[in-house]
DNA sequence: TTAATATCGAGAATTATTTCTCGATTAGAA
DNA sequence: TTCTAATCGAGAAATAATTCTCGATATTAA
């Protein structure tokens, strides 16, 4: 009933499906590396072959980006690395406050190229006092009691969440007295915030799921080709 | 051409999609809630309310799974867990070598609940000699060079690598010639292994995008909605 | 005991996504 | 210049996934 549709009717931006918002990355890697070659354009079938997809879904999904390209010769890779860009707003910065300064929250501090896609993660904070007051990777950690009004002050509209499951929900909260526009959950459990806020969840057990279905699949199957028919 | 019908064909275990692979492990953590509160049983409807899914969709998933309902009253909470972790193979432990000790590295080694998945990281190895003969919460950190052989040797068949992207191949490599038959890559890059292999790729890159474009797209909105028909 | 209601299960309908088909276009070779 | 081959773009077809519909069944309350 309130479908997506009902939003898009009012946007000015087509719905994009979300396995081709998932792909532009892909290509968009594929293409920076190309660039480095001192390669000039490219293919859908080229781009198709190293990454195993089919050409025309290729073609669609550079579609919305609204790039065209040419018959015989493809895109032109400046061009096309730019539309991507814009079209995921890696063009512009946002700056980020990340909830949970452990391992995990370190890892990511440090992710390499998060500036490319113009993220910014700008502090760090931690309800543990001892984890407080430390630099890491040149960004600062702070007590989370501080995170709603330094938020405010800064303007910072996005949240990533690295804090244990329990903790979550309390996290969510204080990003939303911040006034976060979206957050981008790590831990492993769902969180409540308005309905307003975009939320995506990274949950390590879901791919998991996948892996270890299609492994224990995997192996029933080798095992039961020892004796067909059975 | 080469579908995964073909397969499937063969096989004795019918086609489970992938979006239903993914929510089996919500289902699965709400569900553990649920016995904590000395709940018996669960319905479509409340999984669904809690959720936030579709109450038809949540009964197709639990069909996979071949636990079987009663109208009125919904599933039993234990029957259902112990099927999802069958299904998923989440009985049954499986032993994983980790490639590459950074903290992300180390954010798994110390990752909680992997072991009720049935995922027992076993050791983790390195290119860097400094970050060699270390124990992170419990497990050994050794050198790469070791690692197919030892892998052999005690029969660890599922891999997971947290290297950087320019080193992720030559991990690959490393678990390829340990006999590896599935890997969870989280470095941002493709690696080329031999196509029996079971490869999930855990691109932060590819949710990034999808969280960026939805940020665009409605900070776009909120802006034309100050000057609509503009 | 009987009626009302919540739920499951199965299949139909809808919607989303991928793949196929084909005409138009253009670079490069003959 | 003309022919050939590779590619794009658009629409049709096929496939996958979600949502709807309805009959059957079991619990609870009257």
């Amino acid at each position: 009933m309130d479908k997506v549709m009902v939003r898009a009717g009012r946007s000015l931006v087509k719905h994009v499906p979300e396995p081709t918002l998932r792909r532009l990355p892909l290509y968009y890697r594929l293409l920076r590396q190309l660039r480095e070659t001192g390669c000039k354009g490219v293919s859908c079938t080229t781009i198709g072959r190293e990454l195993k997809l089919d050409a025309t879904q290729v073609r669609k999904d550079i579609e919305v980006t609204g790039t065209v390209g040419r018959p015989k010769v493809g895109y032109d890779l400046v061009e096309l690395t730019c539309a991507i860009e814009r079209f995921l707003g890696w063009d512009n910065t946002t700056e980020a406050f990340l909830v949970g300064a452990g391992s995990l929250g370190e890892a990511l501090l440090g992710y390499p190229g998060f500036a490319e896609c113009g993220l910014n993660i700008v502090a760090a904070f931690d309800v543990d006092p001892n984890k407080c007051h430390r630099v890491i990777h040149g960004k600062h950690v702070r007590h989370v009691s501080k995170l709603p009004n330094l938020m405010r002050r800064m303007r910072v509209r996005f949240g990533i969440i690295t804090v244990p499951a329990a903790e979550a929900q309390h996290a969510a909260e204080l990003l939303v007295e911040g006034g976060v526009l979206a957050i981008w959950n790590f831990a492993p459990a769902k969180i409540r915030v308005p309905d307003s806020i975009i939320v995506t969840n990274e949950d390590l057990y879901c791919s998991l799921a996948v892996m270890s279905q299609r492994l224990t699949k995997k192996l029933a199957e080798s095992r039961s080709k020892g004796e067909p028919k059975a």
